[in-house]
Formats: structure tokens, C-alpha cells, sequence
DNA sequence: TCGGAAGTTTGATGTAAGTCAAGGCGCGCA
DNA sequence: TGCGCGCCTTGACTTACATCAAACTTCCGA
């Protein structure tokens, strides 16, 4: 088990006011938590450095990406845009997190953007240490499809609730999986960043969050202050989700 | 390179009325193409036949997969249904092409079940048949990843489709794609299945597919008969695609 | 402390697509 | 040959959500 305070220095000198230990981090990821020492050294060896401020891209869409990137610190949102300026955001990426890997094994042009929602640290893993990775330890190829299968079903999980959930009950279940493990009672939670953002990301306008949270709040589910929301009864909320439907008398064929 | 034609015979005698070469289809299945005889060996021995009727369910949501499934004959739908008794297709998967992999890898339950849409033959391979391919083969590794990240691609396409892209764009870009290469003159296809599981995998009603199709006929787009359609010009009908939002100005920002 | 830009809320209105309900068409079967 | 049953289509109506526009809040920098 690599020695996760080991005093690794990153490559040759980057541009970084802070000496980051690179290897250091990388064993602290979820992906590489069990490789050797050595090669945590390798594919340290493979990484370098990169820092966003706010705002900044980090690739277009269409980039052909020769390796993948983890976020250290701070935040990057995946989306892309339509012609006419509309924007959609896929997913935001939060520390400890990493993208890119699948558009690295397939050699295509990405097909979305990547943006720092604020200043952000990452690591860049150029193919070449993966792959070497791969060959050298069949267990860490395992642990790689894995994580892309991860990566799937959560997509899978998305186009669920883009097609067979309504509105409110994707908001409801975005609050649920912020709020985390309890079951019941109440919880309390901060959005991870701007409600326009987020509106984004559950394929709504900004607008109807508003007034979905602003609804929420009536029914006396929630209470919101900025980005600040505390869900007052877990379980009710979730029961929410499915009282809503029946309110819609649909396809109930019982004769 | 595998003998296509070696007269491998799958494991003990199953339950099929023709004795399939078992090595020889997965030697012709992209995934497998450059494994070596003896892995195909192998494999062979982790793999079963399996015979569906039309209409039969392989595996109900919720299911653990053990392993996964080639399409050798016929067609397969994935698919989730609401509790409101609604469905959402989620991927067709016709012959040559697998699915379950992801499931396979994460060992947790899967989001969808499977349904064959037609009599079908599949071929279920078990994990451990994949891993010791992987364990062998680093560039089996390489190869299962990369699959594993063409899914990936093919999903966040269909989210862009489903978030940005009306309906009617929908079924242009569904009709250009089955219409394959050509990039302009006419074009002549069959849809793969019922119309109504066709407008379930566009997420729309029949309702919406027909009128659709109808409003594409009237304008001499592509001419439709029954399960048969023409695009009568490619590049037409592709235009139409980007010349739709226009209609409607939505945020243009030009003053 | 003020000013102003960005983010958010609220209200009025529009519309794409869904729902419900008939009716037509094609196709296998008697 | 004609009957009956799915599949598909068509039309009238509904609705969830987007759009547009304007006010309000927050927060930061001068």
C-alpha cells in the first residue's frame, strides 16, 4: 500500500506557488487506492499540474483528449451548449472526482466542454501511465472498468429521471442525494454552487427551481436560505416524490 | 487470429435444436476479434446459449448479472418502467452487439430489464471467462474498456438529444442514422421495430412519432410505408434539422 | 458606505408535446 | 372471403414547463 504521506515531489518544477506532493494525491484517489508504491511513482511521473481560476475553459468540446484529469480543489462542470446558446451541464465535478477517461480510451473528439466553476486545482494523467498501469497490474485494469462502469450507470441513472420524472421530482431527488444517508428526520445541506448551475443540471430553467423550491418550502418540506436548505422530514419528502403522480390520474387501467 | 471456422462446439450439449459453433461466434464479435484460439477456448467455456421468445423477459430490473450477453440472433430491448405503468426504452440491441457489461462489473443491480423484441438467440458469457481473458491480455483490458467507453459516449449523446434537441429533431437525427453513410441523393431504411417502441427510445408517444412522420411526408422530406421509409434527400433533411429552432428565436442575444 | 453587476425571484403569457378518445388500416386466421 | 385484433393514425383538448420581462437580493469592490 503506497505510503500516502510519502514525500513524492511532482515531475520536474511546475508552475505551482505550493510545492504539491503529486503522488501524494494520487494515492489518495479512490482509483489508484491500491496500487504499489511504484507505480503510484510511475504515474506520478505521467501527471502534472494544472490550475483554473474561475470561469476559465479547460477544453472545448471536440478536444481529443490524451489523458484524464482529477480535481483536487475546486470545481468543474462538464456541459455542452446548442447552437443557439443554450447550455446544458452534465455533471459537476467535485474533489477526489476525475473525468475524461473514457473519451481518452476512445481517441474521439470529447463531446463536452469543461469549465472551472471556481478556482479549481487538477492533476492531468497523460494515457501512457494508465496504460502502462493496465499492463502491469490486470487488478488495476479491473478497478478501471469499474469506475467507467460507474460513470454508466449514473448516466443511466440520468436519462431515468430526464424521461420518467417530473420536474419536481427530480429537484426532490437531487435534495435527497445532497442531503446523503439519513433516512428520516431532517437534514441539512449547502448546493454545491449556483442555482443556475444546478437548474442546468436537472434539465430545468432556473425559473422553475425557483418556484419548485419555493413550493417545497410552502408545503412546509424544506426551508431555504441562499444556497443554504435544510429538508425538514427525510421521509415525507420522499414519500413527496411519490404522491405527486397520482395527482395526474394517467394510465391506471384497473376497470 | 481465431479460426472463424474452427469446429469448436459449445460446452455439453444445451437445449438447441442446431448445434452452434459457440468459439466461432465469439471469434466474430468486435470485443473478441484479436484473441488468441486458445482464449476464444476459453471463453467458449464460460459461455451458454440462450433461446428467447418474442416478448419473453431475460432479466427483471433489479437483477445482480453474473456475466453478460451477445446478441447472436434477433433483437433486444432495454428499458425501465415507472411505476405509473410507463416505460422508456433504453438502447435496442440487435445482433453482434452485448450489453451488461457495466452491471457485470459493478455487481450491483441493474437499472433496466431486457425484453426480446423478437425470437432470440444470445449468448451469456460468465465473469470469470472475462476476467481471465483480462488477467491474460492487457490489451483485451484496452479493448473492454474502450466498449465500455463507446456505451459511455452513446448515452451522453442521448442525453444532449433528450435536453437540447426538440422532438422532431430527434427523429431526423434517429432517421439519418439508420439511413447510415450516405451523405446526400436518397436514402432507403427499415425501422428495426413496432413504431411504438421506436417513439419509447426517442422519449415520445406513438402519438407524437406518427404526427411526426406525417409532417416530415408533407413536406416531401422522406415518404413512409408502413415500416419502410425513404429519405428522399439526405442533406435536405438534415438541414431541416438545424433550420427548426430559427422559428422560434428564442436567445438570440444580437441587438 | 455606496453602487452596480450577477444571481434569484415573481408574474404574465406561450407552446411543444402529452393525453384521451375514436376511427382506419393491415394482417393472420377461420 | 370476411372477421377480429393489434398497430397506427387523426383530432380535440390539456398541461407542464419554457420564455419574456421586470423587480428584488446579495455581495463585493471602490
Amino acid at each position: 500500500m503506497a505510503n500516502l504521506g510519502c514525500p513524492l515531489k511532482g515531475g520536474a518544477g511546475k508552475r505551482t506557488g505550493s510545492p504539491i506532493n503529486i503522488g501524494g494525491l494520487l494515492a489518495n484517489l479512490p482509483l489508484f487506492q491500491q496500487l504499489r508504491e511504484s507505480e503510484i511513482v510511475n504515474l506520478a511521473a505521467a501527471a502534472r499540474e494544472i490550475g483554473l481560476s474561475k470561469g476559465q475553459i479547460l477544453f472545448q468540446r471536440g478536444t481529443l483528449l490524451d489523458g484524464f484529469y482529477v480535481v483536487v480543489q475546486g470545481q468543474v462542470k462538464l456541459a455542452f451548449s446548442s447552437p443557439q446558446g443554450h447550455e446544458k451541464v452534465v455533471a459537476i465535478i467535485e474533489p477526489g472526482q476525475s473525468f475524461g477517461e473514457a473519451m481518452m480510451f476512445l481517441e474521439k473528439p470529447c463531446p463536452v466542454f469543461a469549465q472551472a466553476l471556481a478556482d479549481t486545482h487538477l492533476l492531468y494523467i497523460a494515457k501512457r501511465g494508465i496504460f502502462a498501469a493496465i499492463d502491469h497490474d490486470s487488478a488495476f485494469a479491473r478497478r478501471m472498468l469499474a469506475g467507467l462502469s460507474i460513470r454508466l450507470r449514473s448516466l443511466i441513472h440520468d436519462v431515468e429521471d430526464y424521461s420518467l420524472h417530473s420536474s419536481t421530482q427530480r429537484v426532490i431527488g437531487f435534495l435527497l442525494h445532497l442531503a446523503g444517508t439519513p433516512d428520516s428526520g431532517s437534514a441539512t445541506l449547502e448546493l454545491p454552487t449556483s442555482k443556475h448551475v444546478i437548474a442546468s443540471r436537472l434539465n430545468l430553467t432556473p425559473e422553475t427551481l425557483s418556484r419548485i423550491l419555493h413550493d417545497l418550502s410552502e408545503s412546509e418540506l424544506i426551508a431555504v436560505k441562499g444556497r443554504h436548505i435544510t429538508v425538514l422530514d427525510m421521509a415525507r419528502l420522499r414519500q413527496f416524490d411519490d404522491l405527486l403522480p397520482p395527482s395526474h390520474p394517467l394510465c391506471d387501467k384497473s376497470g
